[in-house]
RNA sequence: AGGCACGUAGCUCAGGGGGAGAGCGCUUGCUUGACGCGCAAGAGGUCGGCGGUUCGAGACCGCCCGUGCCUACCA
């Protein structure tokens, strides 16, 4: 340490110091959470983003918000745990190796199962460090030591054994239902992997004749080529227009089978002809229909999304091709009554955008029932909870209509389902290790299940799989349940709610106290970022321009609860000015040090100076830090960042740069304990800053501690600040409060008459109030220095004086004494304007009072408020009058 | 269709019943010994509209208009 010494650049360059720090806190194992310690724990799991995936700005905000947590917790003395990782993420991956494939010319089915795997393990290896190096560049505080991938054989562990165990309980079945299948993915989806879109459409009317006589029943369709399906057409029983169709039967057109007619209350009365065609095979509430009357199921469109074997001529056709061409046969036979244009939302891919095709297959499903009764339970009450709380009713919602969860999909890349299929029997065995025999027959000709486990369910685990379950762990003892989820609510339904469900079934404890929902990303036009929009803001990209911490900070600064962020590179640039000025006030502090020495003082106290030697204006700033600490603490404690990030902005700028260091200006000039006394102050409370600020801009402030003569190897084992309540002033505040306006005052006159800022003036105070008398006097030197005065003089009345420019603050006169060429014109503008936003306050106000009924009723504390505000604007009032009088008099 | 948000300064947004706020942008002035990524001063608002509760509403309630999102089986 040089104190005294300018050892810092005239501007932050963030490119200096990140990678320095980063390096530094790694080998000094920081992030570390010890499985040993006594401390209290403290942790988050994070969420895993896609092994192979780059950082997007929704990572971004994700990871910096639980940095901020994460780095805070530590302050306050936590053993804080963040557990790191990635997912395996297995269509998105399996999909970017087989575009590599397809353009070397081959395909999986080529390169075989097993070929096909190592490749993309290849894949990871090559791209699966990008994300986790985007993160570090971000300046998150992970434990690295215990990075996981759901693909690990511990979290596969924990798969298998899920797996089996659901299985034996009846809680996995398999069987032919209806799914969603994406015919470019060649797999099944969830429900919720279907992403619905509102799409133009038509609605066909088709006659369908009937068998025993002339005429035709007319049904509606969006997908004529699914006609070729169909077992039945189906009427509301309810139908006045349909009594005694039922049990007739019609030939479906072209083909000319019969089909039955039947009566179900799903069919709705108002759409359509409120004539429905049945296709079990490709429609889920067809298939329902198709159970209830026991209807054969045809399936007409394959997995390839093409016209299967039964549809005869049509075999092979692509579906959408298909639908033109029935069209138009439909049209030359006679069977096309009339189109009309219909809006319709239609299921695509959320990994692809294909046309999901609703299929009939066999797949394996969770029961989520049973699964999500006590994951309701825990929220509502109270066992997690869910921030914003509106948040809360989504779940509900989402968790009380819920559907049984298809696992299984037709792809290699993931958890292969540990289920055995015999050949003799066709029993299932499941099992967690590879099984000898059927369990049923004792068969050895057994083979595993070829398809995957969805991606989800191993997420689903995450909380408890990465600590090491199903072995009992101290890890998982000491870190689980833990303390907060951070996440976006785009995955509430996929990821939050199905680990709360594997949480409390194989923990019997929520998998997280809090779940902390934050906002999505946006750009400035409130348009979600997207590589084919080209709005995307690279993270990357943001943080070699302008720095990690600007960039964190403007995350911070926008994370407002329940609100989207709309992002723009300007925003990212105005806070970089801000680490900019935190940087030059640590310069000056640096550079104001001489004869400084560090007390030897315990932490969390100032030092050796005697409450004598503080100055007013020294204990002002201690209160005002003292509440910008509670400000800041209770924000974090409640996740509202924005108020963390905006009480340390209007702090450190607008109170410690503009007024204390620029009020201890003359005593670091000057020599003795006058100076001692404010070097220590501005060190403390810039110390105190950089701490509170270091969980939202770790390098920055790392690296301006370092250089402050404080005590401790790294601001990150700094103790965050606490309140001290003998700091808080109210009194003090006041005082400086009047001083700070009577500065304004005096600037606002130079200014608006044209004083020039070199230009020193005279100036009398004069009040009446004699508390008001001694708080100025006391600080003259202040006011003299900050409004650039020549002199000053306070009194309790004063001689009118010719030309003086006057103002009011509380009770005492503002008088700028006239020099050289005042502009009076300018002074008479200057008065009218201010006495006319007087005179329409005192309106208002008095309007309000003359009220009987606010007197009456409104609380006395207020009416007395009022009141007295009446009187200073009255006061104010005649005192500008006498002003703007003698002005005018003059003229 | 249902549900949930959101309409406050030019822009992006805070605002937890009693004197309309911040950041950016804009205007004016400034080589003020940390900072022009700066300093100082300023302009700019029927708080979407209409009702209601209240002594008092930007805030609470209802309706309407506008915008966005989510969930949905009306083919």
């Amino acid at each position: 340490m040089n104190p005294g010494q300018d050892t810092l650049s005239k501007a932050y360059d963030p490119s200096q110091v990140e990678q320095k720090w980063y390096q530094f806190w790694q080998e000094q194992g920081l992030f570390h959470a010890d499985e040993n310690s006594e401390r209290p724990p403290f942790s988050i799991v994070i969420p895993p983003p896609n092994v192979t995936g780059l950082l997007h700005m929704g990572h971004a905000l994700n990871n910096t918000l639980q940095d901020i947590l994460c780095r805070w917790k530590r302050m306050e003395g936590y053993n804080v745990l963040w557990l790191p990782g990635t997912d395996h993420a297995g269509i998105a991956t399996q999909n970017v190796v087989e575009q590599q494939l397809l353009k070397e010319g081959t395909d999986r089915h080529q390169l075989g199962r097993e070929r096909f795997i190592q490749r993309v393990w290849r894949w990871r290896e090559e791209s699966g460090r990008t994300i986790i190096h985007q993160l570090k560049r971000l300046g998150s505080s992970c434990d690295w030591e215990r990075e996981r991938f759901t693909l690990d054989e511990g979290l596969s562990a924990a798969v298998r054994e899920v797996f089996v165990r659901l299985y034996e309980e009846g809680m996995i079945y398999r069987g032919d239902y209806i799914i969603n299948w994406c015919p470019r993915c060649q797999t099944a989806l969830s429900d919720l992997e279907v992403e619905h879109e509102e799409m133009k459409g038509n609605l066909y009317y088709v006659r369908y004749f009937w068998v025993d006589g002339p005429d035709h029943l007319t049904v509606a369709t969006t997908r004529p080529e699914t006609i070729l399906g169909d077992t039945a057409v189906a009427v509301n029983p309810k139908d006045p227009r349909y009594t005694g169709i039922v049990g007739r039967q019609v030939y479906l057109p072209l083909v000319k089978r019969p089909l039955p007619v039947v009566a179900d209350e799903y069919v709705s009365i108002e759409f359509g002809t409120g004539a429905l065609k049945i296709t079990p095979a490709h429609d889920p509430y067809d298939f329902q229909v198709g159970v209830r009357h026991q209807l054969p199921s045809l399936k007409v469109i394959d997995e390839k999304g093409q016209m299967s074997e039964a549809t005869g001529q049509y075999a092979g056709m692509d579906r959408f091709e298909c639908r033109r061409l029935l069209l138009e046969e439909l049209r030359k036979e006679g069977h096309l009554e009339k189109v009309e244009p219909h809006r319709h939302a239609v299921g695509h891919c959320q990994r692809c955008r294909t046309i999901v095709e609703p299929l009939l297959s066999k797949q394996w499903f969770v029961r989520m029932e049973e699964l999500a009764r006590p994951a309701i339970e825990a929220v509502q009450e109270g066992r997690a909870r869910i921030i914003p709380k509106g948040w809360e009713k989504t779940y509900f919602e989402w968790m009380t209509n819920i559907r049984d969860w298809c696992i299984s999909r037709q792809i290699w890349w993931g958890h292969q389902i540990p289920a055995w299929h015999c050949q003799d029997c066709s029993g299932i065995t499941a099992d967690r290790a590879t099984p000898a025999h059927c369990k049923h027959c004792g068969s050895s000709k057994i083979i595993q299940e070829t398809d995957v486990l969805d991606t989800w369910f191993s997420s689903a685990l995450w909380p408890f799989s990465t600590l090491g379950w199903p072995q009992r762990t101290r890890e998982l003892e000491l870190f689980y349940p833990t303390s907060v989820l951070v996440t976006a609510f785009d995955i509430l339904f996929f990821w939050v709610a199905r680990m709360m469900m594997m949480g409390l079934k194989f923990r019997g404890d929520v998998p997280f106290r809090d779940v902390y929902i934050h906002a999505l990303v946006k750009d400035i036009e409130g348009k979600k970022m997207s590589k084919s929009r080209g709005n995307v803001i690279d993270p990357l990209i943001m943080i070699d321009r302008y720095g990690a911490d600007a960039f964190r900070f403007t995350l911070a600064a926008f994370a407002v609860q329940g609100r989207d962020i709309l992002l723009s590179e300007e925003r990212i640039q105005g806070y970089r000015h801000f680490a900019n000025k935190l940087w030059n006030a640590a310069r000056f502090v640096l550079m104001n040090l001489e004869g400084y020495s560090h007390p030897a003082t315990p932490e969390g106290e100032m030092g050796d100076l005697d409450q004598g030697q503080l100055t007013i204006v020294d204990r002002w700033i201690l209160s005002r830090l003292t509440g910008a600490i509670r400000q800041v603490k209770s924000a974090m404690e409640e996740y509202r960042f924005n108020e963390v990030a905006n009480a340390l902005y209007q702090f450190i700028w607008h109170e410690y740069c503009d007024w204390y260091l620029e009020l201890i200006k003359p005593r670091l000039r000057s020599a003795g304990p006058d100076r001692l006394s404010a070097q220590r102050v501005m060190v403390w409370v810039l110390d105190m800053c950089l701490r509170m600020l270091h969980p939202i801009m770790p390098f920055i402030t790392e690296e301006l501690w370092q250089q402050l003569p404080v005590e401790g190897e790294t601001i990150m084992r700094a103790p965050f600040p606490q309140v001290r309540e003998v700091w808080f002033a109210p009194q003090t505040e006041e005082e400086m409060g009047l001083t700070m306006e009577v500065i304004g005052e005096i600037r606002n006159i130079r200014s608006e008459l044209n004083i020039a800022p070199s230009k020193k003036v005279e100036v009398i105070l004069s009040s009446p109030d004699e508390g008001e008398r001694a708080m100025l006097q006391a600080h003259a030197e202040d006011i003299s220095l900050l409004a650039s005065l020549a002199s000053l003089t306070v009194v309790s009345q004063h001689e009118k004086i010719l030309g003086a420019l006057t103002s009011m603050v509380s009770k005492t006169e503002v008088i700028v004494l006239p020099g050289e060429g005042i502009d009076m014109e300018g002074e008479r503008k200057r008065l009218r304007k201010e006495l006319a936003k007087i005179e329409e306050d005192l309106l208002l106000l008095e309007e309000k009072l003359s009220r009987e009924d606010f007197r009456a009723k409104a609380p006395p504390e207020i009416v007395e408020k009022n009141l007295e505000r009446r009187e200073a604007l009255r006061e104010k009032e005649s005192r500008l009058r006498r002003g703007l009088a003698r002005i005018e008099g003059e003229a």
